[in-house]
DNA sequence: AAACCCGATGCACAAACGTGCAAGGAGTCG
DNA sequence: CGACTCCTTGCACGTTTGTGCATCGGGTTT
């Protein structure tokens, strides 16, 4: 539209910029600010608030590297994967647990992700409560795609996940692809075929290139149950054969036992997720956890090699460490 | 002391963290943390200050990629160094200016030090100020090396410049690797003399190997004069013979003219500074400069190539483009 | 043991801050 | 041109935060 190029910047992100260096780098109160901007102190508020959420501004903690984290050096000891605890204490709800994990990995996913890369997001609570927390990092030439379908016998389910996967992509300015297909398929031959379209198979393609991806565990037999077991996406009889076959957890409708084996669990045939051989051909696989109704899920995760970053509350941190 | 290795970690520190944790990445208020960690909302907040201070906390301002900062992409257009510019209202004082600058410098220093490293520091009333808002970042076998001299006729001088050296030291928890000469000799015989001292020497090459230095500009003719003028580290007949041979500034005690040249400035074979040509030898050379007073020092170290990382004030960054 | 110093604590108060609300544009549609 | 929505602004209020001060406990000196 315009032929100068320097016009893209707002004059909202200029000051907002303004605003945030004197605040955050010089220490000026609001007021001070406010005066300097000719505006009101209750506008630098909100600019500040504005610089923050579209990430802006950026604040790390970090452990002096002296003391690298007790339990996240447990437990890279003890699975060899990345941790990052979220301190929680241990009185806390299960939803309030859920959402404070959620709110930090949202801030950590920041920094996994940049220009010309792509992710994989799966979808369910704790991929919802995350997504809603997300800042907002530009990139360029980027692509959130979805990890498996999540349309079940009563709906598409393309706006449950859509919302999930919309916000990933305008956090990021990326492109998001959608995988418009059932989370479990009745036939086994009907996924077959589907994934001979070439509008379905260029999405499954993309999973495999995948540079990083984000996901929940579900625990199919745990105390509440994951989203997944409650719309309909499973019937009594696979929720049968799913014990029967020993599966305690899944990623992206994916099925594992506890010791990470997959073999012989008939279900993931039908599903519409990654293998998990395509997930461990990924380079970054970050996964958030939170509650210890997913302590068992979690255990048969890392048994499976299927984790390179971990995101957990304290406490779980903590009973995770103390059965191995 | 004690055989334990886990126990280096304060119990301090240790909340520290958590607060910081609590605070900056999931937004609870302070009270909400006070209740956490069974202590008073006071305690609290001095300990995020604490935190904020000691580098566990690092806030960073980041101009979004496509939006280069107007100023610092013109600079770096005319003159080939990395700015900073430090925005400050026109109408601040002097004082002040030097002050905003000097803290945000000492937060951008943060960034360019690190482990293994060494780094050359000038002294004066930028470097003073500057050093006075140091914020720590632990690092290891690491070295603050003082660039010149601070002895003049009247004091020793070892007071004033290493209060500037020992803050440096303590802020990065780096060995302190002081400078006992004069600021400028008397005598260029006694220079040499003592540069061939092992003692002396041995700083002198050190000075030749390092990664980093930070430095102000000095202006003797300007307005303000900085320190190195009124301490009485020149006298009547030095002044003469600098204005007579066309000086404009200096650094570490080592002039030059307004377009970069040094040739035939004897008071240089006097200082105790290194010689230009070591310090273009140096990786990163970051320039602190405050005010309008010192446009002119500051057009010389840019016209002789001095300077690889500036730090200015709005102002004074918008004066030096103007006149190119 | 008394005297002393130093850092940590909680209190209380003032300063700084976030946010619901109503008012005021700027743009859009009929 | 008026009616409409949508976004921004400043105000006012309650909440949240920084900090001077008095207090306290542990460790050192005399």
């Amino acid at each position: 539209m315009n032929p100068s190029k320097a016009a893209q910047i707002s004059p909202k992100t200029r000051d907002a910029l303004t605003a945030a260096q004197l605040y955050y780098l010089q220490d000026l109160t609001m007021d001070a600010i406010a005066h300097e901007l000719h505006t009101s102190r209750s506008s630098v508020s909100r600019l500040l608030g504005h610089a923050r959420e579209t990430g802006l501004v950026e604040i790390q903690v970090r452990s002096p590297l002296d003391m690298p984290r007790q339990l996240e050096g447990d437990i890279r000891a003890a699975f060899g994967v990345t941790a990052h605890v979220v301190p929680v204490p241990d009185h806390t709800s299960d939803v309030e647990r859920l959402d404070r994990v959620a709110l930090s990995a949202a801030r950590i996913l920041g920094g996994f992700f940049d220009s010309n890369m792509s992710m994989g997001v799966a979808w369910g609570s704790t991929m919802s409560a995350l997504s809603r927390h997300l800042l907002s990092k530009a990139t360029h030439n980027s692509t959130i795609v979805q990890l498996n379908g999540a349309a079940n016998p009563r709906t598409t389910g393309i706006l449950y996940a859509s919302e999930i996967l919309q916000r990933f992509g305008s956090a990021f300015s990326a492109t998001v692809q959608q995988f418009p297909v059932p989370a479990v398929f009745d036939d086994p031959a009907t996924k077959a075929a589907l994934w001979r379209e070439r509008s379905i198979s260029r999405v499954v393609e993309m999973q495999k290139t995948l540079d990083v991806i984000v996901f929940g565990l579900g625990s199919p037999f745990a105390g509440v149950p994951s989203h997944v077991y409650i719309g309909g996406y499973l019937d009594d009889d696979d929720f049968a054969q799913l014990r029967s076959t020993g599966a305690v957890g899944d990623i992206a409708t994916v099925f594992y036992r506890e010791d990470g084996s997959t073999d012989e669990i008939p279900l993931n045939e039908r599903s519409s997720g990654p293998g998990l051989d395509v997930l461990r051909g990924i380079a970054r696989r970050a996964c958030v956890v939170s509650g210890e109704s997913k302590l068992q899920s979690l255990r048969g995760a890392l048994a499976a090699g299927l984790v390179t970053d971990l995101i957990v509350d304290s406490g779980t941190a903590r009973k995770i460490l103390a059965a191995s």
